[in-house]
RNA sequence: GGGGGAUUUCCCGAGCGGCCAAAGGGGGCAGACUGUAAAUCUGUUGUCACUGACUUCGGUGGUCCGAAUCCACCAUCCCCCA
């Protein structure tokens, strides 16, 4: 089940899992860490509503090793294989698309390792020298990576050039061979869609207005305290946390603040809905109607008469 | 009541006689993405019959070959003196 966030995937998951005994595994970078909860919509245990929920907690932000999309693609897979062996239906609930798709590619995609330290030593060259000459440092040893990748996507190219420095061989023709393996899991992948972007802007605002009403600054002041936007990146990108910095620090009132917010939670909501567009195993259903949104019952049943005829 | 400063495209903000449909940023819209991804990056953003034309820079009227830029008056806002 994937969607943009605040589409309403966490309750449609929960109810189709009680109708055909499911497990649930989520697939939503953030939800990983211990203790963010409310800045990234964790569902609690009211809204899990009895049914076993996966990849919730299984990191410690405090942890400087972090968890990364490879880590998930593991996780996730074994948790799935738990949930096959007892003959129960897993549902892989989640935003993240990158972790999707990396699950779904399955193993083909466990092929090259990270190095932090040549990432550091890469993202000197690209501050000293610039991100062109990064890009050239590419171009000379993987020329198809650097067409592909913008000169200023230094994150991009550092990749590029770590997967060629680790394992010698090139992110392009990697690329390749991953996309013609066969994936390992046989699903179905619905996408929860808006039709109407100002219904779900709509449904934003009205999320984070209930984060902050649950105590989203102290979960914020206690993170922060805590120092696990510090030591942890990944958890210091999540939206939710690093916007409410600027009113915990006086810079700004709560109301700016959670603006602030609203617009990165949209901005975010929007990429989703681009990666996920792209994605041609997606099969769509409608949140929203020209009347406005649908009633919960319709759009679980019309995810239901995919499972039938997909 | 007197003096001074403002008013720019959705927002902030530069421009201060031609090279201005107007820098830059934000937001919007569209897109990319294969082990940091809630991240990172790209394009676009007055209208149209789009290598050109038309309409815009608070309003009206002037000056000038030519005005967002100069002048007059009006409107609104801000500051100082009373």
């Amino acid at each position: 089940m994937v969607g943009c966030t605040a589409g309403g995937k966490t309750a449609l998951t929960v109810e189709l899992a009680r109708r055909h005994g499911g497990e649930v595994v989520s697939c939503d970078s953030m939800q990983i860490y211990r203790g963010m909860d409310i800045g990234t919509a964790k569902p609690d245990a009211a809204e899990q509503a009895g049914i076993p929920h996966w990849m919730l907690d299984v990191a410690d932000p405090a942890d400087p090793g972090g968890y990364s999309c490879a880590d998930y693609v593991r996780d996730a897979g074994a948790a799935v294989r738990d949930i096959l062996s007892r003959g129960k239906l897993p549902i892989l609930c989640g935003g993240t698309g990158l972790y999707l798709d990396a699950f779904l590619r399955g193993g083909t995609f466990a092929v090259t390792e990270t190095d932090s330290a040549l990432r550091g030593e890469l993202t000197a060259i690209a501050n000293r020298e610039g991100p062109e000459a990064l890009h050239a440092m590419l171009a000379e040893v993987d020329p198809e990576s650097a067409a592909a990748i913008h000169p200023h996507n230094v994150k991009r190219v550092i990749r590029a050039l770590e997967i060629y420095r680790t394992t010698g061989r090139k992110k392009s023709q990697l690329d390749i061979e991953s996309r013609t393996a066969p994936s390992p899991w046989d699903a179905l992948v619905v996408g929860l869609r808006y039709n109407d972007r100002a219904i779900l802007y709509r449904r934003i605002d009205r999320r984070v207005d209930a984060m902050l009403a649950g105590g989203l600054v102290e979960e914020t002041r206690r993170l922060r305290q805590a120092g696990i936007f510090d030591v942890c990146s990944t958890a210091a990108q999540a939206i939710g946390y690093k916007e409410l910095f600027p009113y915990l620090d006086g810079e700004m009132t709560l109301e700016e603040a959670a603006g602030v917010l609203k617009t990165a939670t949209r901005r975010y909501a929007k990429r989703q809905i681009t990666w996920f567009s792209a994605r041609d195993y997606v099969h769509w259903v409608d949140a929203d109607s020209p009347d406005g949104e649908r009633d919960f019952e319709d759009i679980v049943n019309n995810v239901e008469k995919l499972f039938s005829d997909p």
